[in-house]
RNA sequence: CGGGGCGUAGCGUAACGGCUAACGCACUUGGUUUGGGACCAAGGGACUCCGGGUUCGAAUCCCGGCGCCCCGACCA
């Protein structure tokens, strides 16, 4: 992607209605626009990081056998009224010019559980475990934190159903292993724990995945002997506890609720009497669990981690390119020789944003920083003097010279390791 | 939803109740520049959030609304 032509800009004026630091990074970098208050359009470079994540989840989930589907966001209020959660203070309702009204949907129980009665019977069907990435509608009294807490966000939601408990257990551990292997992927596993949550009115716990960050709005306290945390939410007249080994040594730290797992057990299938036949003939109640992880807010969330005062840090796996190739100058001989790298790398399939502008270096410099692209190679007169080109990458200080011939190959290698 | 703050050009800001609403960035044109936010010259761009009031006169004061940010409450 040639940069002249690329959507969006950067600005260096901080969005003076943002006071997070992944929405004046997203904005100031051309990741996102806010269109009001928790509501924001992901420009192009936003969109391919959103992508990226979306993509990584989509793995994790077909990884465990899950299924996917997309359900409507524009929702019956029958089947919200049959769990009596039509009048929720989160759920916002559209009307009709002829005043029918209509949900917005903000968690997919009401549309999942109706589906799936409606095609399965036989206790052969299960367990199957359906899922969406889909934009989700919550009318928060205060969507603050830039995209961390909107009313319109994007989410991952897999739902699973099962014949007993035990299933329902087994498949439950193996979604916890599937987040950590995303939040890995992400690059986030170090500072995100499996922490006890409330879990409502049916079971003792729910499981959030906590990442640990300034910017979060949870307080957790972390267990290092255990490696898990405790929700302030359900600590006890002050006294963290560590719920596995009752250890009282707990840390204390702010954290972004990133992922949340929970055993629904029947309480939707009850509510939509969803039963199954079972070897004997005899009608059961389905089990079902759900796994949350919402796309926009992980993305604001490595923001809110990997950043620097210049700007932000991508790592690899979820950068929206991978090479920032910044051409200084605008004399023919440097502009040939940059061109003729970026269509190397585009030949080789390294997903590459050419800064071809008629910029100053500081210009394109300041911007590579914000942007945080990964690597970046630097073609200009002083390079093309010694037939090299200058590689850096973002996360670290420095830069090596290579000899242009063998540019490719080194970053071929670099995408590889 | 309670408390606080704020709405002026695309963005960031300025303007005592009084001249044609000013400046920087961005944008357009021409030229010179190109290793860390370049320079010169010439331009275009505003129903000062909306509605009402006070006044000879309102961006400025008052009332109402809407929007945005922060704190709190809320948050499967």
């Amino acid at each position: 992607m040639k940069q002249s032509q690329l959507f969006g800009k950067t600005t260096y004026e901080i969005p003076k209605d943002e006071q997070s630091m992944n929405a004046q990074l997203l904005i100031r970098g051309g990741f996102v626009d806010k269109s009001m208050a928790g509501v924001y359009t992901y420009l192009p470079l936003g969109k391919r990081v959103l992508a990226k994540i979306e993509n990584i989840i989509r793995e994790e989930m077909d990884a465990i056998g899950g299924q996917e589907i997309l359900m409507p966001a524009l929702q019956n209020k029958k089947d919200w009224q049959t769990t009596g959660r039509w009048d929720i203070d989160v759920m916002m309702k559209v009307k009709t010019f002829f005043d029918k009204e209509y949900g917005l949907g903000w968690t997919h129980e009401e549309v999942v559980t109706p589906l799936a009665k409606k095609y399965i019977r036989s206790y052969k069907d299960f367990p199957f475990y359906l899922y969406q990435i889909q934009t989700k509608f919550r009318s928060e009294k205060r969507a603050k934190s830039g995209i961390l807490r909107g009313r319109e966000f994007s989410m991952k939601d897999l739902y699973s159903f099962h014949t007993s408990e035990e299933d329902l257990n087994k498949f439950y551990d193996l979604a916890k292993d599937a987040y950590f292997k995303i939040f890995d992927r992400a690059n986030i596993k170090n500072k995100t724990y499996l922490t006890y949550a409330s879990g409502g009115d049916f079971s003792k716990y729910s499981h959030e995945f906590q990442t640990v960050s300034s910017a979060g709005e949870d307080i957790i306290y972390i267990c290092e002997k255990c490696n898990i945390a405790i929700n302030k939410e359900i600590v006890e007249n002050n006294h963290p506890k560590c719920p596995k080994c009752g250890n009282e040594n707990l840390k204390e730290d702010k954290a972004i609720e990133t992922g949340n797992i929970f055993k629904l057990n029947t309480k939707f299938t009850q509510a939509f009497n969803f039963k199954f036949l079972d070897k004997k003939g005899k009608e059961n109640l389905v089990l079902m669990g759900c796994y949350g992880i919402g796309p926009s807010r992980l993305m604001g969330t490595v923001v809110e981690i990997f950043n620097d005062k210049n700007g932000i840090i991508w790592p690899k796996s979820i950068a929206p390119y991978q090479v920032h190739l910044v051409c200084l100058g605008n004399d023919d001989n440097i502009i040939k020789e940059a061109e003729k790298i970026y269509n190397s790398l585009q030949k080789e399939k390294i997903e590459v944003l050419y800064d071809d502008r008629n910029e100053s270096a500081g210009v394109k410099f300041k911007d590579s920083d914000l942007i945080g692209i990964p690597l970046r190679i630097v073609i200009s007169k002083k390079t093309l003097e010694k037939d090299s080109v200058e590689v850096k990458r973002r996360s670290e200080d420095g830069f090596k010279i290579i000899k242009a011939d063998k540019a490719i190959n080194f970053i071929k290698m670099n995408q590889e390791s």
